[in-house]
DNA sequence: TAGATCGTTTAGTTCGAACTAAACAAAGTA
DNA sequence: TACTTTGTTTAGTTCGAACTAAACGATCTA
């Protein structure tokens, strides 16, 4: 293969995996991805460590989780013991199923604990000291905790969007 | 101070580092927020240190990128040379403000990386062999690049919205 | 049954981000 | 000048996420 070709190759892979870090995924998981993206056929886990550079036990937790987050999907050959893997190429498709894992999982949960917080605060029916302390609290967390709420609708609401809307938005932002 | 009182700001302490961790910041980060956002009165460094349970040095560093993002804001008292700082309240800011922050760094950087590896590509005038292979990853390649700029736009468009029309943002996705 | 071929799981290791402790710098005060 | 008070920087340490190597399980074939 051409040394350009080749060269270009490695500096998307390491992109890629600069982004995936960035986003907080593991830097093999994007090179898995790359690899995948980049493949014109179906590519098998074995593929993948030779091209990804990474061990086998590597790509199968990285490439497991790619598909929960709908990034590639599983193919099946008859007849063939083997998985194949395709990347998704619907980019928006991959930010929503992304969005969507994250509202579950750690997120709302962190969120919930700001509720449990003034939960806490409301349910203090003593009258022992700090009243304004305590009122204050309150005032904080309850502004914080409407904060969230907006940003779930807001998440909530771009999840639901279904793919005629989804095609507005492309149409807005897209500059050609 | 009341038990309840304790334990709901305790709770919400630990709810905000987890949040911080969760968005790649470090945990000692939110801690040292929330004890600001929970204080009526200026903190300074020392009771930062008290109050978050971290070291001076990790509350001098995590503290000048809380206000770099401008999540806490700086306060000079006349005839004191204490540094005082008191929480940014309004969360759309906050969220604007990092959002800004991303945008430059790593974020682009990373993104850029993708189009220099198709100007690899194009550069390409070579006729050896693969021209197939050449041919796909530009058609890939451009396809994400695409991608990337139009979040770039729906990004910079967010960040130029105005606190005018910012609050219709506020209006639509809050509940009450 | 034995052996080959897959993907998964586990035990152990690595590596870097983020912390602490402590030295340091700067700027005021007596 | 010496001492205090404040924030910053540095050297060293810790700790956990993510990796590798290798054992394992499952399934097909001869």
């Amino acid at each position: 293969m051409d040394d350009h070709v080749i060269e270009a190759r490695d500096h998307f892979i390491q992109g890629i995996s600069r982004i995936s870090s960035f986003w907080g995924f593991p830097k093999a998981m994007g090179a898995i991805f790359a690899v995948t993206y980049l493949s014109a056929e179906p590519v098998t886990l074995d593929e993948l460590v030779k091209e990804a550079g990474v061990s086998k036990g590597a790509v199968s937790t990285n490439i497991r989780n790619l598909e929960r987050l709908g990034v590639v999907h599983k193919k099946l050959k008859v007849g063939d013991r083997k998985d194949y893997y395709v990347a998704e190429t619907d980019f928006w498709k991959i930010a929503k199923g992304i969005l969507r894992e994250r509202e579950k999982n750690e997120f709302d949960l962190a969120i919930r604990s700001v509720g449990e917080s003034l939960e806490l605060l409301n349910s203090e029916v003593d009258q022992t000291t700090d009243v304004e302390t305590s009122a204050f609290y309150k005032e904080r967390m309850l502004a914080l905790k409407k904060f969230f709420d907006s940003l779930d609708n807001l998440v909530a609401t771009l999840l639901v969007i279904d793919d005629l809307k989804s095609n507005v938005v492309k149409t807005m932002f897209s500059k050609n």
